[in-house]
DNA sequence: GCCAATGGTGCCAAATGTTGGCACCATTTA
DNA sequence: TAAATGGTGCCAACATTTGGCACCATTGGC
């Protein structure tokens, strides 16, 4: 059985009975404990909203009322998106840019056809550039695709992340810090962080940023990034 | 890129584009050509009715009335998303930034209530700079928020749109053009218009047009807007 | 306090699925 | 005929999924 379609009779499982568990499902799918595991967490970033409760009498649940949540959006706001999209790939922003187009395929893939034609007849008067004449870009790396999930977890649970990191003169460097905050300067993309080891704030270039890796344990706490009024941050970020 | 995602962006361009080749397709999605054989024939058998003929000027067509699901976006989706209008909009794209912002607030409430949370936390790691550092755009003004309505109809109703165009000299000459693409060069944009007036086509800059205004009357046909092979279409645009 | 049932996570080796060449075929149009 | 196209079979290299295991946290009943 496929993935999707586990996935599939996952869902119709809990929609029929209202409730169930994690060792019957594995059992109805025919699959283990722990894969059931995994895809009801497939199913949560897709969108269900699924209840549990560890404990006797607990269980899990389907939010009935997840599966019906569609946008309708205008075309004009697709293509709107579809813009701001096309020109964060154009920018070089490659692994954003992949997320972003997986989000706006489902938003098309729910489009009904005349809006489709329309949009259709948008995309046809649009051409995207691959380079901006303007902006140097020639010294510039691509951002790691993993970097991704790793500041996902660093950011959303606070955790440590560890990396190596190339400064302008090329000198590489092994960092642990507590990520505080995103600066997008386009084309550029900053991490500001706090360092414990050198007991400052500091920026890194994202760019330059290699081997990611979440670090598990003590989260730490927000520290209060601020730009006084009128002040450009962009002093004293690494060329 | 996973199978689903690929098995999505084959469906979009086909929808989009009406019809392609195995080629192009293998070219876009970043993958074989048996691959995207494979995929064509995944998707039949997903109930997509793809008609195709061998030979010269065949090539392969998406039936648009085949399928219809709903979306679902996860927080990285929906928070990526918001990243490329925020970086549309910090480079200065402020009248599509606010229709694709309009766009994200229906996708934004369609979202579980947990999920809103997780993306309320990664949106406060994120600063976004009004200016680049290494894009000169000291002589470019804003776009006039009145462009995308008037773009909007006279693109979509092939209808012809006048405006007052201020060239790099200064000098401001009233325009009523058959609007034909639009192109998108980072930090600029551009209206590609079949010119009546001196039966030829032109370049506009986009932040150079003032009072647009969409002409009501016959509509006019599409022309041919084609730029040769490895050729840059900067050559001769406006400065 | 203790226990069993439950959801949840990390890890790893084995099983399974995917991919991209390659050769080859059939059809169509210039 | 030649070139472009869709389509199939095969296979080794590669990537992903799976299931088992140990373990943790929470819950409710005894």
């Amino acid at each position: 059985m496929s993935v999707r379609l586990r996935h599939e009779a996952i869902v119709r499982s809990l929609r029929r009975n209202g409730t169930s568990t994690v060792a019957n499902l594995a059992t109805e799918v025919r699959a283990s404990r722990r894969t059931v595991l995994r895809d009801i967490s497939a199913l949560r970033d897709e969108g269900f909203v699924i209840h549990s409760e560890p404990g006797r009498g607990g269980g899990l649940q389907l939010d009935p009322q997840s599966v019906q949540t569609t946008a309708r959006l205008s075309v004009a706001e697709v293509f709107a998106l579809l813009i701001s999209v096309a020109s964060m790939r154009a920018a070089g922003n490659l692994p954003f840019a992949g997320l972003a187009d997986a989000g706006l395929a489902k938003i098309e893939k729910a489009l009904p056809p005349d809006k489709m034609r329309d949009l259709r007849r948008f995309l046809g008067c649009l051409y995207v550039g691959q380079l901006s004449p303007l902006v140097d870009i020639s010294d510039r790396e691509a951002m790691e695709p993993a970097l991704l999930p790793a500041f996902e977890s660093a950011f959303l649970q606070r955790q440590s992340l560890g990396f190596q990191y190339r400064d302008a003169k090329g000198s590489v460097t092994s960092r642990v810090v507590e990520p505080q905050a995103m600066l997008i300067l386009p084309p550029l993309w900053y991490l500001v962080a706090w360092d414990p080891a050198r007991t400052d704030f500091r920026h890194f270039r994202m760019d330059r940023i290699s081997r990611p890796e979440c670090i598990q344990g003590a989260s730490f706490r927000r520290r209060r990034v601020q730009f006084a009024d009128g002040v450009s941050p962009i002093r004293g970020l690494p060329r």
